[in-house]
DNA sequence: GTCTATGCAAACCCTTTGCAGCCAT
DNA sequence: ATGGCTGCAAAGGGTTTGCATAGAC
């Protein structure tokens, strides 16, 4: 965990290295406020700010990715490889899918779209795909 | 205009009207504030909060979406079709993609997957695709 | 020893709410 | 006439910031 964080040109804290442990154990993708209740189980005196300084550190160090919320609150994801995401569009609640992830899949959309937006200034690093819908509903009969 | 509100279910009042075809006009994705000022030229003594509560009845009657911003900003979309989102991860800016919209692109990445889900008790009830990367960067070369 | 990270509380920003008066129906 | 909508200002919720102290290197 150490090393991880090193690696990434972090200095290491007990803080850090525990949110980042936390983020990777819980199989969800937690809003900020989660992830700290999560740490404080094990560092009761930490601070919502730190886990907030620490996330974005994390962040920017590549280390974890942010998630735009639906309803305003971020979410984290511990990024371990791309993949795509379930999202509830009631609660705000992101899983990950387990179908494999297309690298190529822009391309299979429209095999110039990468050029052209190249061409016209934007320069493409990647894309995101959810699948929108909710759970607990009974589908339609 | 009028005709557009009230089949949606919406009383028309100047402000809804107005906030739905500055929005219509501008063609980016602008947030709530920008929003704003475009229909202030017009109707100079709107509140942000009725405009605010505009966007609200335009989201619930199906006029408009409501996107999630990157940075904790909401951002709204004219939505006339379904359609991908171009997103500078820089500035937070949201653009459309011409492409065209594939209805059967989730059963193109795993036939089984919709079924999947739904037995699993999610409702799929669509997807949302955005390409990510930055405008105005030259192209490493 | 130096320089960065932490913790606390206050500040911040976007968004929502409460309410009296106005306006569409 | 009446019920929903507006505008104002104040509250709300999530996130960020300033600063003194603690801790990593």
């Amino acid at each position: 965990m150490r090393a991880a964080l090193e690696r990434a040109g972090l200095r290491y804290t007990a803080q850090r290295a525990t949110t980042f442990e936390c983020l990777d154990r819980l199989d969800c993708h937690p809003t900020a406020e989660e992830v700290y209740r999560a740490v404080r189980r094990r560092l009761p005196r930490i601070s919502l700010a730190t886990v907030y300084k620490s996330l974005d550190a994390l962040v920017e160090a590549g280390l974890i990715a942010k998630l735009a919320g639906e309803d305003g609150r971020g979410r984290y994801d511990c990024r371990g490889i791309d993949h795509y995401h379930l999202r509830d569009t009631r609660t705000g609640e992101v899983s990950d899918l387990a179908t494999p992830f297309d690298r190529d899949l822009l391309a299979k959309l429209d095999p110039h779209l990468i050029e052209e937006l190249s061409r016209a200034g934007f320069q493409v690093s990647g894309y995101r795909l959810e699948v929108l819908g909710t759970f607990g509903e009974r589908a339609a009969e």
